[in-house]
DNA sequence: ATAGTATTGATATTCGTTTTCAATTGCAAC
DNA sequence: GTTGCAATTGAAAACGAATATCAATACTAT
């Protein structure tokens, strides 16, 4: 068992929820991919394995997966929101290429430090943030 | 007349497009607001005012203000867009209170200037950026 | 005035996402 | 293992913000 599937499955108890082997296999399948996916891409990959998944049940355990912390959602502007797994890796942003949509990761130390000091600054409590970078990638110039 | 008209006069005219009583008042009318707005706010505020504008044009002139740079759009998850006039004034990124759904507004010249050294390292031509920071406003803590 | 084009409002449509609900399944207690 | 029951599922319907359609109207230039 893949720790991932150990945590969904603590989560999913805590939470007096079932593991059922939809639930499962979405896990399994959204782990093993190491892009940034869209809900209808996950969905027929999954049907492509053979499993008959509805699109509703994909909708809500990626819902439970972000809940639990294993999934990210990107919430993108123009088009169906992309997902990808963060268990496992180290906290990134984006950069989104206006003309092919491609998606490029970067870390930076310095931004993110600046965003407390700046929550801080004005007594804000954050949880979160959600950087993206619009524009043209290498290719695309 | 304001600036900002004499600029929407310009930009209209630039794109062979018409200056009309729908678009002066919708102009007039986010020009006059200072706070963020959802599409569905600005059009009851405009037949609160004796105005009947339908709601796709509040749509459709919102486009063309964003396009001509006095308007920006703030997507929101879970919620109509926001939207407000930026003519006038500096750039600012947003926090959320996840709570009370305050916008908070800041600028970071720091943040600014390492997103740009980012995108410069990846050889990504930055047009925009657009940073969230979630949390709970010194009220809602 | 006239012709040509842009704009409008009302309405219908799109499409990602969520909800509904009856049938099914997991799971814990017996 | 049987049972009881709430959680889960798939199919379909509903949702809702945003967009497209289109006939009527209003500019603009000649
Ligand atoms: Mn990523
Ligand atoms: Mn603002
Ligand atoms: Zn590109
Ligand atoms: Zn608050």
């Amino acid at each position: 068992m893949i720790d991932a599937e150990r945590k969904f499955r603590e989560y999913l108890s805590e939470k007096g929820l079932r593991f059922t082997s939809e639930r499962l296999a979405i896990l399994l399948h959204v782990m093993s991919l190491h892009e940034h996916f869209a809900v209808d891409d996950l969905h027929h990959q999954l049907r492509q394995k053979g499993l008959s998944i509805s699109h509703a049940t994909v909708f809500r355990t990626l819902a439970l997966l972000i809940d639990c912390g294993i999934v990210q959602k990107l919430p993108c502007e123009k088009m169906p929101a992309r997902y990808e797994h963060i268990f496992g890796h180290l906290h990134h942003d984006h950069m989104f290429c206006l003309r092919c949509g491609r998606i490029i990761e970067f870390h930076n130390a310095p931004i993110e430090r600046w965003q407390q000091k700046v929550a801080e600054e004005h007594r804000f409590q954050m949880t979160g943030h959600h950087l993206i970078i619009r524009g043209y990638c290498e290719k695309c110039h």
